[in-house]
RNA sequence: GGGGCGUUAGCUCAGUCGGUAGAGCAUCGGACUUUUAAUCCGCUGGUCGACGGUUCGAUUCCGUCACGCCCCA
């Protein structure tokens, strides 16, 4: 590029080959201050904060201009300078830190050289200063710098103050730049944050034990998806991300644990969307002693429990629609919701494997000829009725067929002890009474590799080892899968799923 | 994989019925000692996503590709 030859670091952090006028004048500068730079050279790091900005917001911005003058208060601040306005031999700025921005006011008189220099510093560089506490004419709590110290040289200019950062694809390959303009972006991660948190605490006041299980396994189970690959070298071995730690959870529950949880990534190898990401956060539990109704029940709880402890009230709105999460969430089974949204549909054809083909094939749902009718209910189910479940509404009895390793139900063996909770159309949670007789969970196994072998990369492998768990004896289970994702986007009220996660899977860059 | 939309200055966006482009903010220079998207004056800044085609001439029309967003499978 043709400011390459500006000055000697020219060719450092080009590698994007987006140089311009404005990163070479920055350089510039930054050359001019290694040549003037004392001890510490031009990063220096011996300045030290003894105040944050939202904290000080926090302590002083109820307090008068006069109170301010008659307790002197000295503070040491520091962060991202934002703005600046020099107005001659006054000027302000505005500095942000990770609690928020508190206004500077320099003036040349104080400030002396510092000033002169300010006067070529950059937003987006950042700075330290010192100074005591006051009010300004307009009443804005500010700092009258003593003290002005530039720390850090920022090459590359922030977004447009105003407008900020509206291109969604910078937004995600650069979320440092989103992060540092935009304080909804950073609050949606704090809030992730939060909800994280709080289903820890929930789980730990209720005995549970937090766990970590292998994320790169020989055998990929406990849910149907397609697998990563990688190999190991050393044992010469293939192995799989995990699409799920169910599997080592149930495991550890045979092991006597009792209460088991643990939030940490999945990897799918399958397409992206609003809705998937590659790899996502799942919570999956296991509570033993317990049965899919328990399960449903603490799901309503926490997820009640989470909005009141995030926002002070069961009531939010997503995606401009109100939700109230007071109200008792709906509970019905996978045929009642597909008779609810499929007018003049027969009830009592709703597992005759002809009539759902034939339904299928109105509606132009394809599927295999080995799909059975849970297989065909499930499709139907989602093309007609899950995009309709906006409010909190549990689905339950799941077809055995597409719940390998779920409990059937003692009455119906149609179908199993399985349920799935949805919010604004979207599958938040999955959760089940474990199968826990190794014989029939070899024989569901072994239906799932008979189904691979015909071409079905979704489903599953057989785990000897894990029957071999079962038939030590694995007390009776209840478990779930919360899609952490998607929960963080309801609560931040986040269109996509790249909005809640810090770095997306995106195709590199071209 | 299919369909739609998009890609123009650092950022946010206009625009060119085909004749190599503008605004605001930012930058740069100047004025200004309490500003709040500070104000005022002046100046810069672009391979119009990439490659081909049509044309005297393409950022504009056509095609292919890349990347992104949305919808569908």
């Amino acid at each position: 590029m043709k400011n390459k030859d500006d000055n000697g670091t020219g060719s450092g952090g080009d590698e994007g080959g987006d140089e311009n006028k404005l990163i070479a004048e920055r350089r510039a500068k930054l050359a001019e201050l290694r040549r003037a730079a004392g001890p510490g050279g031009a990063f220096p790091n011996d300045f030290r904060r003894d105040a944050l900005a939202g904290e000080l917001q926090a302590a002083y911005g109820e307090r008068s201009g006069e109170w301010l003058e008659a307790n002197p208060t000295r503070v040491q601040v520091g962060g991202r300078l934002m703005f600046k306005r020099v107005m001659g031999k006054a000027s302000f700025a505005k500095i942000a830190d990770r609690t928020g921005q508190i206004q500077l006011y320099l003036q040349q008189e104080t400030l002396g050289p510092a000033y002169e220099a300010f006067r070529g510093w950059d937003v987006g560089d950042i700075i330290g200063g010192a100074g005591l506490l006051f009010r300004t004419r307009t009443g804005e709590l500010s700092v009258r710098a003593d003290q002005l110290r530039l720390l850090v040289k920022s090459l590359r200019p922030l977004p447009d103050k105003w407008h900020g950062l509206a291109d969604t694809e910078t937004r995600y390959r650069r979320r440092y730049v989103d992060l540092i303009v935009s304080e909804t972006s950073r609050e949606v991660f704090r809030t992730r944050s939060r909800i994280v948190r709080y289903l820890r605490d929930f789980l730990d006041a209720l005995g549970f034990l937090e766990v970590e299980t292998p994320m790169m396994q020989p055998i990929p189970g406990g849910a149907t998806a397609r697998p990563f690959r990688t190999h190991h070298n050393a044992l010469d071995l293939d192995m799989y991300l995990r699409i799920a730690p169910e599997l080592y959870l149930k495991r550890l529950i045979v092991g006597g644990l009792d209460r088991v949880y643990e939030i940490n990534r999945n990897f799918r190898n399958e397409g992206l969307s609003t809705q998937h990401n590659p790899e996502f956060t799942m919570l999956e539990l296991y509570l033993a002693w317990s049965d899919y109704r328990d399960i449903m029940d603490w799901v309503e709880k926490a997820t009640r429990g989470l909005a009141d402890t995030l926002n002070g009230t069961l009531e939010l709105t997503y995606q401009g629609r109100r939700y109230d999460l007071a109200q008792p969430f709906p509970r019905v089974t996978v045929e009642q919701a597909i008779i609810d949204n499929n007018p003049g549909i027969d009830p009592l054809s709703l597992r005759d494997l002809t009539y759902l083909r034939k339904r299928c094939d109105q509606l132009g749902i394809a599927y295999h000829p080995d799909d059975g009718p849970g297989k065909l209910q499930i499709e139907l189910f989602e093309k007609t009725a899950e995009a309709k479940l906006l409010d909190p509404t549990f689905v339950y009895a799941y077809p055995v067929e597409v719940s390998p390793l779920s409990r059937p139900n003692d009455a119906d063996p149609f179908v199993a002890d399985r349920f799935e909770f949805f919010i604004a159309g979207r599958e938040i949670a999955n959760g089940f009474s474990e199968l826990n007789d190794p014989e029939d969970q070899a024989a569901r196994f072994r239906a799932q590799v008979a189904r691979k072998e015909k071409g079905d990369e979704e489903a599953m492998f057989y785990d000897a080892d894990y029957v071999r768990a079962l038939e030590y004896g694995m007390p009776p289970t209840g478990g779930l899968g919360v899609g952490i994702d998607r929960l963080v986007m309801f609560f931040t009220d986040s269109p996509s799923i790249r909005d809640v996660i810090l770095f997306p899977h995106m195709r590199p860059e071209a």
